[in-house]
DNA sequence: CTCGTTGCAAAGGATTTGCACAAGT
DNA sequence: ACTTGTGCAAATCCTTTGCAACGAG
C-alpha cells in the first residue's frame, strides 16, 4: 500500500486522458493537478510556490514554466478550469467540483455558488444562440453585502 | 456648432463626474473614452493604437501610460467596464450600453446579449447572499455553435 | 497661479520560449 | 530506442512608476 508514500493518488481521469492522446504521465503533472485541487483557487504563482513548500528543502518541485505548461495542458484535457477574478493573475480550480464563482470586485472575496443557478441562462443561450455555456468558467462579479454597506453609508 | 471639429462630443457624464471630484477634463480623457466606445471591445493596447491612427502622422495621441491611467480612472467613475475574455489583456467597453458578454473559449468570438437574461440570477444572488451583481462585468464563456460542430464531428 | 495630468523612459512582474538533457512507454 | 517533458535562462508582453514639463480651472 505504499508504492510511493508521498505521491498523490493519480486520478483515473488524468491517466486516461493522457494515454488517449499519447501523452505521458509524469510526476510533475500529477503534482500540479493535486495542487490545483488543494488550493481551490490558486494562481499559477501560488500553485508553484505551494509545490515548492510541499517538496521541502531537499525535494524537487516542478519548475515554474512547467507549472504553466501543465496548467494549460490540464485545462485542455478538461481537468481544470481557470477564471479571472480580479486584475492580476487567473485562478485555477479543479473541474471535478463544478461551481460558480461569485467575486466581490471590492474586497476580492470569493463565494462559490451552486451552478444550477445558471441552468435557466444556459438553456436560454443554447436555444437562442446554439451556445454551450461552460459554467466552470463563469465568474460573476459585483459587490458583496459587506462592501456594499461600507461604500454606501448614505443609504439609510 | 463646430467648436472643435475633430473632438468627440464630451458626454455630460464625464464632465460631471470629473467636476464632482475636482478632477480635470482633458483632451486625453475625452479621447480615451471615445475610443472605448468606438472599439466596443478593446484592450488597452488596441485602444492606444486606435488613438494613434486617429491622430494621424502629425497628430498627438495620448501616451500608452496615459491610456492605462485613464482607463482605470474612467472605470472608477463608472463610465467604462472591463472584462477578461481570454488569456491576455482585458477588454474595455462603455458602460452606457449594458450588455452581457458571451465568449467562445475556442475561437474567441464575442456576442453581446441582453443583460436581462441575468435578471433572475441577479435577484437570486441579492436575496440569498446580499450580493449586488454587476452585469457589465460578467463574461459568460463556453463554446459557440460553429466551434461545437467543428470539435465534435463524431456527434450524429 | 496652483495642482492635477501628461509624456517619456525605465522598472517590474508575469508568462512564454528555445534548447539540451532527463524520463516515460 | 524513440519521443515527449522538464529545467534553466533568456526573451516577451503587459502594466506601472518616477519625475520634470504642461495645461485646465
Amino acid at each position: 500500500m505504499t508504492d510511493h508514500a508521498h505521491e498523490p493518488a493519480t486520478p483515473p481521469a488524468l491517466a486516461a486522458q493522457l494515454k488517449a492522446r499519447g501523452l505521458r504521465l509524469t510526476t510533475q503533472r500529477q503534482r500540479v493537478l493535486a495542487a490545483v485541487g488543494a488550493l481551490e483557487h490558486g494562481t499559477p504563482e501560488e500553485i508553484s510556490s505551494w509545490l515548492k513548500e510541499q517538496a521541502g528543502p531537499g525535494g524537487a518541485a516542478p519548475d515554474t514554466s512547467t507549472v504553466y505548461r501543465n496548467l494549460e495542458l490540464l485545462e485542455k484535457l478538461g481537468l481544470v478550469w481557470h477564471t479571472h477574478l480580479g486584475k492580476g493573475a487567473p485562478v485555477y480550480h479543479a473541474a471535478e467540483h463544478p461551481h460558480l464563482h461569485v467575486v466581490c470586485a471590492t474586497c476580492g472575496r470569493i463565494d462559490s455558488v451552486d451552478p444550477r443557478l445558471m441552468d435557466g441562462v444556459a438553456e436560454r443561450l443554447g436555444a437562442d444562440l446554439g451556445f454551450t455555456l461552460d459554467v466552470g468558467h463563469v465568474a460573476l462579479s459585483g459587490t458583496c453585502r459587506d462592501c456594499r454597506d461600507a461604500e454606501a453609508p448614505e443609504e439609510s
